[in-house]
RNA sequence: GUCCCCAUCGUCUAGUGGUUAGGACACCGCCCUUUCACGGCGGCAACACGGGUUCGAUCCCCGUUGGGGAUGCCA
């Protein structure tokens, strides 16, 4: 069970938001190295931030990394050894770490309030200086000075005291060789006034507590890195390693943000993307399996060939182009099983029946029903999005109609007669009072097509739209028959005296 | 402003001290087809710039430019 070499890895968002696909980029990430070493994914809440962090996040969170199918080891619903998985529950074991960094004379007391940080700091600026963050006002309180002010209920926050000369620097699993002069560090707050501690200071507690081993995150932490190290170096622990992956932009390169479209997992779960899809692509940005393999993968094909060293250490802009591609090709990849469960829900929710009027050919059940008219979608079936409006014609005549196709197709003089006649001709040729397949069907409109002395191509395009509404659809005899041939000349008829 | 990071087709990327710099998305053309899609074939398109190092740099070093991040008692 405890294999000193198995890699502890964790995803820790803070619930101030949903999951956006920087952090399910992230999450995604440290999932894909567990499992690829056979290591512990944790989940961790950092909940540090009582004005930001609600309910509704953490279960938005929560359903987020379930819809991808990012399953942790411990954490939040799972348990695990080291828990609480709440920082918030975690209370008291930063308390006691304060306690020990107190008593090593790392921390100190800072009385500032936010007032006095924005009038100093505006006046350094005013001067035409440098504002550096905290000054360290407090660092050099005498004893009497902080009991007197502690005595006047002066609220305080612990800042850390950093050195000011050498360097800290790590070797990053990305970027390799990462160094700061501690010149440029700052005391930063360890321990809040509200008693909460700060999530420089929880991270690098629980990071310790939990045994992780290594920290993956964005590159936007790389500048809190040196300051959590001397953290770890302060209570005398071992860093674990870090890994800082490249952010993810725009389209146009700049922030990812909601004026690019959607951010959030949800997001991409409405408008129709796999799970599966989404995953495979998230593992695109800054990572490629490397050569010209076939990016469409499997979670288990990614896991197989998964390697930090082949992670990327520059930005990459989110496609939502390439994304919908890769979408379409995992819709393609799906059984008939599969497609069929997806689209069940769709025409639930239309309220979308077989009504056995249609006399449908070897189908009585709406599930045998829409398995045959997904058959005929084929390849066409690449987006969930456009599902409704691909398939809503063999279901109800309230369906979506290209105006466009519709008047250049079928509301014209060359138009009507024909489809007058093929009405005609299917009442005279068929049994209409049983179901027809498609090769009957076939045969009227070739003959039909030979009487007229026109290409069947001329009778087939009008009838392709009066019947579906677009001017795209699966082969048009199997549409008849999966229209029924009362349906079918119903709506010929009636495109006729449109 | 200061600190840190990044830089190969429009985008995601592969790659090497000597290659016709490869693949994918998007785009364009052709073929297939009753339409569309799929598929097949082909095309367009990149080593940011300037200095070095070297017999030779896309690759190594420095600088410039551009982009990103950080600069919170947010995480």
């Amino acid at each position: 069970m405890s294999n000193p070499n198995q890699p502890r890895v964790r995803f820790a968002p803070s619930p101030t938001g949903f999951l956006h696909v920087g952090g399910a980029r992230t999450a995604l990430f440290n999932w894909l190295y567990a499992r690829s070493q056979g290591g512990v994914f944790v989940l961790r809440i950092e909940d540090t931030d009582q004005e930001r962090s609600t309910e509704e996040s953490y279960a938005a969170i929560l359903r987020g990394m379930e819809w991808l199918g990012l399953d942790w080891d411990e954490g939040p619903g799972v348990g695990g050894d080291f828990g609480p998985y709440l920082q918030s529950e975690r209370l008291d074991i930063y308390r006691e770490h304060l306690e020990q960094l107190a008593a090593g004379g790392h921390v100190y007391k800072c009385f500032c309030s936010a007032g006095d940080l924005e009038a100093r700091e505006k006046a350094v600026r005013d001067a035409g200086c440098n504002w550096e963050g905290y000054d360290g006002h407090c660092r050099d309180l005498t004893e009497a000075q902080t009991t007197e002010l502690e005595g006047q209920g002066k609220p305080f926050a612990w800042r850390l005291k950093t050195p000011t000369e050498g360097t800290t620097f790590w070797y990053d699993i990305i970027v390799d060789k990462r160094e700061f002069q501690n010149e440029v560090l700052v005391d930063r707050v360890v321990f809040k006034a509200d008693g909460f501690p700060t999530y420089q200071f929880a991270v690098v507690v629980d990071d310790h507590t939990m045994g992780i081993t290594h920290v993956l995150r964005g590159d936007d932490h790389v500048s809190n890195t040196p300051f959590q190290l001397l953290i770890y170096q302060a209570l005398g622990w071992k860093p674990p390693k870090f890994g800082h992956m490249p952010m993810i932009l725009g389209q146009d390169k700049k922030r990812l943000s909601k004026r690019h479209g959607a951010t959030s997992v949800e997001e991409f779960q409405n408008l129709g993307i796999l799970p599966a899809a989404m995953l495979n692509y998230l593992a695109l940005l800054g990572w490629s399996p490397g050569g010209s393999g076939d990016e469409v993968m499997t979670a288990e094909a990614i896991i197989k060939k998964f390697s930090l060293k082949k992670v990327n250490s520059s930005p990459a802009a989110f496609d939502y182009d390439k994304l919908n591609h890769i979408n379409s090709e995992h819709i393609k990849r799906l059984s008939a099983d599969e497609r069929l469960d997806l689209a069940k829900p769709i025409i639930a929710e239309r309220g979308w029946v077989l009504d056995p009027e249609w006399l449908i050919h070897e189908v009585d059940t709406t599930d045998a029903y829409l398995a045959r008219v997904l058959g005929t979608l084929g390849n066409r079936f690449s987006s969930l999005i456009t599902l409704p409006e691909q398939i809503g014609f063999f279901f109800t005549d309230d369906h979506f109609v290209d105006q466009e196709s519709w008047d250049e197709h079928v509301a014209t003089d060359e138009a009507r007669p024909l489809m007058i006649a093929l009405a005609d001709a299917i009442e005279a040729d068929l049994d209409t009072a049983a179901p027809q397949e498609a090769g009957a069907f076939e045969e009227v409109i070739r003959s039909t097509a030979e009487k007229l002395g026109v290409k069947a191509g001329q009778i087939i395009h009008p009838c392709r739209v009066a019947l579906s509404g677009q001017s795209r659809s699966a082969g048009i005899f199997e549409v008849m028959e999966l229209m029924g041939a009362p349906r079918t000349v119903r709506r010929l008829r009636a495109a006729a005296a449109s």
